[in-house]
DNA sequence: GGAATAGTGTCTATAAGACAGTATGCA
DNA sequence: TGCATACTGTCTTATAGACACTATTCC
C-alpha cells in the first residue's frame, strides 16, 4: 500500500507524490484525476449503544498541500498512463483503505473550469472522473485508518475541499436511487446474511422503515437470494435463515457496457 | 461555424486542427477529448414513403487523419482549457450541425488504455468524456450537412472509428431507459405538438406501438403538457389539440447536480 | 354518410403497501 | 409461559394495459 492521496496531485508521471514541477504544471495545463466515493455500513459505537442501526460511512483523506491544505477530500489521484479508469479508482481505494470494492461504478466527470479554484489564482485545472464503490461490512471493519485517513458518517460531513461535498451528495443520490431498483444492497453485507440484515441496509440507505413481510416477498421474487441451509445462531430468539447472494445474476443492469 | 472535428485530434491548444506536434503529442501523453452523440427524429424519405414513421438519426463526422482515417466517428474534439465539459459538447455540436441542443446530458467517460489503438503502436491515449444530446425536429430539418458530415439511422450504423459503436449503443440504451420515466421526448419535437406526435416519439425510440388512450392519460397525469388552445389544422380528419411543454417542470431529475 | 383520427369510459391483471395472524426459538 | 423475532396470509389501493365506445372533422 502506498500513501493515501487526494484529487489534484500535480505529479502526472509514474509515481504519485513524486515531483511537483512536471510538464503538466505549466500555466493552462489540464490534468486528469480519478477519485472515488467509498461507502460502507458501520454501526456508530461512539455512544456505546448496543442495538444501534448501522449507517453509511465513508473514508476521507486530509490534504497535505495547497489548495485546501488541511481540509478533508475524497481519495484519488492522477490517472496513470498505463491503467484504465476503473483500475485507477480501485487502486486509490486500496491505497486509502486497504480494501477491495464489492461494487464499483463510474459516477460522473466533474470539469468546471473553476472547480479547483480556492481563491488564489494560478491553480491548474483538474478534470476529475469520479467513481463510487461499496465495500462489505466484514471487510470494512478491518479497514486501515491513520493520521490522514478517517471515516465520517455520510450525512455529517465537514466542509470538504474543492466541490467534493457536491460529489458526495450526488453519489448518495445515485446510491439511494439504485438501491430501489437493483441488488447492490448485497455489496454492503458479508458473504452470508439474514433477511433482517438486508432489510436494515435498505432502511439505512433509504432512510425509512420497511415492512418485513413485504420486504421478504420483494426479495424472494427477485431471484437473487440463495438459501444456505444454515441459520444464524446466538440470537436471543428464533434463529433466522442465512442467505447468500446469487452471483449468477448481476448486481445491476449496465446495458451494453461491460461490467467494471 | 468552424470545421467539424472528431475525437482524438492531437492539437491541445487554442484552435482545433492547428498544430499536430504540440507538447501533448509526446509518448505516453494523455489527452482529454469531449464527444457528443446527437439524436434527432427524421422521417426516412429515401423511399419517398408518405406517412412513414419517424426514426432516430444521428450525425457523424468522417475522419481525415490516422488512425481510422476515412471511418465515421462521433463529433468531438479536445477540451479547451477555458471551457466547461458541457460547453465543449455544445460547441462541437454546433460546429458539426449548426444546431443548439434542447437537451444535453453527460453520458460516460471512456478511458480504456487501448481504446484508441487501431493496430499500429505509438498512438497517444485519449480519455473521452461523452455527452448525448437531443435536437428538435424542426431545427434538425435545417441541419447542415457536408462532404464530411452525414446523418445516419441510429440502428443502421457502419463500423465506426475507435469504440464509437459501443458508445452509441450505450447512448441509445440510456435514451430508451430515460424515455420511460422522464419527459425528454418533448426535446425531440418542436415548440408545439399534438399528442399523436408525442406518442410517435415514444414509439420510435422504444420500438413498439403504444395504446393512444393509455398514453394520453399517462401524459395528462404528468403535468408536463400545456394546452395552447389551438388545434393543428390541415389534417384529413378531426384536428387535434396543440400542446406546449410546461417549462416550469424540468425534463429530468438530476438530483443535486445543476442542470447543464 | 363514410372514413379516419381525436378523445372518453371501463374492465382486468399486477404490484405495492398495510396489517392481522401463525411459528419457533430463548429467557 | 412470555416475549421477541421469523415467517405467512390476506385485504386495500394504485397503476398499467386491453379494449369498447363516443366525438368531430374532412371528403
Amino acid at each position: 500500500m502506498t500513501d493515501a492521496t487526494t484529487d489534484f496531485e500535480p505529479a502526472p508521471e509514474p509515481l504519485p507524490d513524486s515531483g511537483r514541477d512536471g510538464a503538466a504544471q505549466r500555466a493552462g495545463a489540464l490534468q486528469l484525476a480519478v477519485s472515488t466515493v467509498i461507502f460502507a455500513l458501520r454501526t456508530d459505537d461512539r455512544f456505546g449503544a448496543q442495538g444501534a442501526m448501522p449507517t453509511l460511512w465513508l473514508p476521507l483523506v486530509r490534504r497535505i498541500r495547497e489548495p485546501f491544505e488541511g481540509r478533508w477530500a475524497l481519495p484519488g489521484g492522477p490517472l496513470q498512463t498505463t491503467e484504465g479508469l476503473a483500475d485507477a479508482a480501485r487502486r486509490t481505494l486500496g491505497d486509502t483503505t486497504g480494501l477491495a470494492p464489492r461494487y464499483l461504478e463510474q459516477l460522473y466527470a466533474f470539469g468546471d473550469v473553476d472547480r479547483t479554484a480556492s481563491g488564489e489564482p494560478g491553480a491548474a485545472r483538474v478534470v476529475s472522473i469520479v467513481y463510487w464503490a461499496l465495500v462489505g461490512s466484514d471487510e470494512a471493519a478491518r479497514a486501515t485508518v491513520g493520521q490522514n485517513v478517517r471515516w465520517f458518517p455520510a450525512d455529517e460531513l465537514p466542509g470538504l475541499a474543492f466541490d467534493h461535498n457536491l460529489i458526495v451528495d450526488y453519489a448518495l443520490w445515485r446510491l439511494r436511487n439504485k438501491m430501489e431498483y437493483s441488488r447492490i444492497a448485497h455489496a454492503l453485507l458479508g458473504e452470508t446474511f439474514t433477511l433482517a440484515q438486508l432489510r436494515e441496509v435498505h432502511e439505512a440507505v433509504r432512510g425509512k422503515r420497511l415492512d418485513p413481510a413485504n420486504f421478504r416477498r420483494a426479495m424472494e421474487s427477485s431471484d437473487a437470494l440463495v438459501d444456505t441451509g444454515e441459520r444464524l445462531t446466538g440470537t436471543p430468539h428464533r434463529p433466522p435463515k442465512l442467505y447468500r447472494y446469487d452471483t449468477s445474476v448481476g448486481l445491476v443492469d449496465t446495458g451494453p457496457l461491460p461490467h467494471p
